[in-house]
RNA sequence: AGCGGGAUGGGAUAGCCAGGAGAUUCCGCCGGGCUCAUAACCCGGAGAUCGGACGUUCAAAUCGUCCUCCCGCUACCA
């Protein structure tokens, strides 16, 4: 449906912002690494290509974590700004332009595109009822609410019934709402909130899903929603960090645009900014964004706009976004990129358990950044998740970079060097052509298939060809009986070098940068297109050196070393899970603080409540001794079993978060401990009449110690 | 619950959209070769009923239906 790579027209390649909110680990290199790797990919094919992203600076966990602080969010956010700007570098992920989403370019951009949808009349106001602090003063937006989900009863956040029926909580339906800051009860406010109506773009968006490139799972996700009923956006909140809604009348100043307006729309700031920088001759931001071809119903027109992101952020990028840029007139996404997560031995990486590799990590090992793209880019598929391990790190390197890259390469130089003092005079044979051409169209697949993995495939094929090419010619034995054969070999070998530097570049910029001058190359490989791939190189250069280093395995040991300790302390451990690690500096990290569910998990105990029950209190629970019956799991849910237990008087169906903990088919007359008079509610959809008890994150099922029958009353 | 992704020799992974001999690459194992090269490189071998069942087809890892298990998303996690 689009035309190939490379286009006439220029193309912008992002990466989903990083949050100022904490420091970078792997896991976010990865999508870094791919973008880079892509755009560099796209300009050996020759298209005029922008890579551009910058630091997400707003929303709520960064108020409050810069309240927690101490500082202004502007400070707080900044200093996670700059140091992104430091470790981007680290890995070669070289963007065009980086820039914030709180700079003047951005802001400007982000009040024009909704003075656009006002315009366009896609933008209502409602007056819903918001959470409200009484004691901090402030508004409660989304996750700074806890309470009880009207829907099943299950604990749930603000927005979202996460622990129970996952259904989607408008404002002011959860009941006994608590603020997350606090811990008091929230109070309800009555707001006015400006709202997108994404219905507007129904059919725009069923078209443009049709349309879209990229990566499968960014193809199909979306289209739950497109295809469904789209609920009008909320796009303001209460609160005074954030980009001004532009105010058309009073009443409205306390408000600020919603962080996901802002952000997404600094890709086109970005963008911008790099065209001012270079002259829109170089480089146009508007023949890339603007839609200025007469704006057909169907696709507009403009430039070749790739987003990579995460996996977790599809529907903004694939259900949002466009909607935002066609109700401000813009282009639209050609393609979008959705990688998968970097996971440690099968679990998430936990940054507030400093359960992470961090990108601080990996500088201090000493490892040549180039490794880790390598490994990262070619390691799995680009959407699967994948385990990062040091050891598989390891053996890569050693096996395919130093043993069949850099072993190929040396051993040919180093040959062309000694015996003919750079590049022998000789034709390259059409069987080595037919081989690096061959490559070359592999490259041009994977770049237009969007199949980042295959980018750092095809120089590391070409080596092993080139390996087994040079065992059976074996040019040493040649040299004396036979110099002309001898010099096609090498020849031959010289140009799959040369080949391979230009392939490597995306993936291993810097690698293929130091082989591009030991072939004696003037410039830069960075300014080299895929064609230069079969050009000669120059007649004479010098003694190459290795290129890549063997890892020792005492180096990976002792990385292995310092990660399991860490996963470790993670784990078990029952000291400083939120505040304590390493100290102040990491407080910021830290900062879904009481929104995020994996700080409390099996940790320090808590502290008993100061406050105190009355015995009347404690008299209104009816407590029993029940004896289960029967237990069996409930089809689909994770954690829940169904029970029957007999309390006496009755049986009882009672629906708990047993099912992975315990073996239910020895739980049948296990003599237990229940809450007899609990409120019944509805959990997965099964009815569930009483609560068992339970210690701790095992659900140690309290039970009887003497021979109490069921019925009898616990006091 | 809905949606998305996944299950492939001992381990890790390709292949699936466009069906064509049981299949890629890396690690590990066994045997051989070579010595220009970083104990590297090259060749050969053992080892898998491609998660399960049914179906479509001359032909299924690949297409369809159902099932099991894992992971993720569901509007503030890359």
């Amino acid at each position: 449906m689009h035309e190939e790579f490379p286009t006439e027209s220029p193309a912008v390649v992002t990466c989903g912002l990083p949050y100022a909110n904490g420091d970078l680990h792997v896991g976010h290199l990865r999508t870094y690494v791919s973008g880079d790797a892509y755009s560099r990919a796209l300009e050996r094919l020759g298209q005029s290509v922008a890579f551009v992203c910058g630091s997400d600076m707003h929303g709520t966990p960064i108020a409050v974590n810069a309240a927690e602080a101490g500082v202004d969010p502007e400070t707080f956010a900044s200093e996670y700004h700059e140091q992104y700007e430091e470790t981007f570098p680290e890995f070669n992920v070289e963007f065009d332009n980086y820039g914030h989403t709180h700079d003047a370019t951005n802001t400007e951009m982000t009040r024009s595109f909704v003075r656009e949808w006002i315009d366009g009349d896609h933008v209502v106001e409602k007056e819903i009822e918001v959470a409200w602090d009484a004691e901090a003063g402030q508004p409660l937006p989304d996750r700074f609410v806890e309470g009880t989900c009207p829907y099943c009863g299950e604990r749930a956040r603000g927005d979202e019934c996460d622990e129970g029926c996952q259904r989607h909580l408008e404002p002011g339906e959860i009941e006994d709402p608590v603020s997350t800051i606090t811990g008091n009860p929230a109070e309800y406010r009555t707001r006015r909130h400006k709202f997108l109506r994404l219905a507007d773009f129904q059919e725009y968006l069923a078209g443009f899903i049709d349309r879209l490139e990229g990566t499968e799972n960014a193809k199909n996700q979306p289209r739950e929603w497109i295809e469904g009923e789209l609920k009008d956006l909320c796009i303001t909140r209460d609160m005074d960090w954030g980009v001004d809604y532009p105010a058309e009348d009073d009443g409205e100043e306390e408000l600020v645009l919603y962080v996901w307006v802002d952000a997404p729309i600094e890709y086109v700031s970005s963008t911008k900014q790099y065209s001012e920088r270079v002259g829109a001759e170089e480089y146009d931001w508007e023949a890339v964004w603007r839609d200025r071809a007469e704006p057909t119903a169907s696709a507009p027109e403009g430039g070749e706009i790739v987003h990579l992101i995460g996996h977790d952020i599809i529907q903004h990028h694939a259900v949002f976004w466009p909607a935002m840029l066609r109700g401000a007139g813009f282009n639209e996404p050609r393609a979008i990129l959705a990688c998968g997560f970097v996971n440690l031995a099968g679990e998430a990486f936990s940054t507030s358990r400093d359960r992470a590799v961090w990108a601080d990590d990996y500088v201090e090992s000493g490892l040549h950044p180039d490794l880790y793209r390598y490994h990262i880019v070619t390691g799995s598929e680009f959407t699967a998740d994948v385990n990062f391990s040091w050891d598989r790190l390891g053996e890569r390197v050693n096996s395919e970079l130093v043993g069949t890259l850099g072993n190929f390469l040396y051993r040919s130089l180093l040959f062309a060097e000694r015996n003919y003092g750079g590049t022998p005079e000789a034709a390259v044979s059409d069987e080595v052509e037919g081989e690096i051409e061959a490559a070359m169209a592999d490259f041009r697949t994977a770049v237009n298939d969007y199949r980042v993995r295959g980018l750092g495939r095809a120089p590391v094929e070409l080596a092993s060809f080139g390996n087994e090419y040079i065992q059976r010619h074996e040019p040493w034995k040649l040299t004396d009986d036979d110099p002309k054969r001898a010099a096609r070999v090498i020849r031959d070998c010289v140009q799959l070098s040369k080949a391979i530097a230009v392939l490597m570049e995306p993936v291993l910029p810097e690698k293929a940068e130091t082989l591009w001058s030991q072939l004696g190359e003037d410039g830069s490989v960075h300014e080299a297109t895929l064609e230069a791939a079969l050009s000669a190189p120059p007649e004479a250069f010098g003694e190459p050196s290795e290129l890549f280093d063997r890892l020792e395995d005492d180096e990976i040991e002792a990385l292995n070393r310092q990660l399991e300790a860490r996963i470790e302390a993670a784990e078990g451990d029952a000291e400083a899970p939120a505040e304590g690690s390493d100290g102040s500096e990491n407080g910021g990290k830290d900062g879904r603080g009481a929104a995020d569910e994996d700080a409390d998990d099996g940790s320090a105990l808590e502290p008993i409540a100061d406050e105190r029950v009355s015995f009347e209190t404690f008299e209104e629970l009816d407590v029993r001794i029940g004896e289960i019956r029967s237990a069996e799991p409930i089809e689909g849910a994770d954690d829940l079993a169904k029970l029957e237990v007999d309390v006496g008087v009755e049986r009882r169906q009672i629906v708990a978060g047993i099912k992975r903990l315990h073996d239910l088919d020895s739980l049948p007359g296990t003599r237990i401990v229940v809450v007899a008079n609990l409120e019944k509610t509805e959990l997965f959809g099964v009815e569930s009449d009483g609560m068992l008890l339970a210690a701790g994150e095992e659900a140690d099922l309290l039970t009887t110690h003497g021979g109490a029958e069921p019925g009898t009353r616990v006091r």
